[in-house]
DNA sequence: ACGCCATGTCAAGTTTTCTATACCTCCCCC
DNA sequence: GGGGGAGGTATAGAAAACTTGACATGGCGT
């Protein structure tokens, strides 16, 4: 299941926006690990507050710059 | 424990610029119960990515206006 | 004094998030 | 034609978030 989860991200896009950076790498940066990432990236759960905040400081944008509620879903 | 969490809130006072909305209120427009209500508020854990979402459009406010992230804690 | 409402606490339980291993495919390079 | 790095899958289990229900306190109105 996984439930398809409400909450969309850029953080594929940001990711080779920020010179291809890598899964592994962010997960290090972010201090999660590299499945964690794959599973936030790829919508199959959303993340923690906290971890949602890590994310965007790596990438040094607002948090709604990488996550956005969608209303229409589930 | 409950870890003081390195996430702040301005939930109660955003509360009270809604009407002295109360906790159950919130809770009911989130669509969580009223303990969730108050441990976030309390700051005894961080709420979920889509939690925050929600409450943050309850107030009609961005999601930054909610919840602030702050490194400096142990 | 009494009831009621808002807030808060405790404890036990379920669901969701996250970790740790392991293994798999595809692409690139030597 | 083998090795390595990147992305992805699966499983089991720990940890955090959330629920349900019961109970305690203080303020307020009647």
């Amino acid at each position: 299941m996984g439930k398809p989860t409400k909450v969309v991200n850029r953080i594929r896009a940001l990711r080779f926006a920020h010179g291809e950076m890598t899964q592994a790498e962010l997960a290090r940066l972010v201090g999660v690990t590299r499945q964690t990432i794959i599973a936030v990236e790829q919508g199959r759960y959303s993340p923690s507050l906290e971890m949602a905040f890590q994310i965007a400081r790596v990438f040094k944008v607002p948090l709604d710059d990488v996550f956005q509620y969608s209303d229409a879903e589930g």
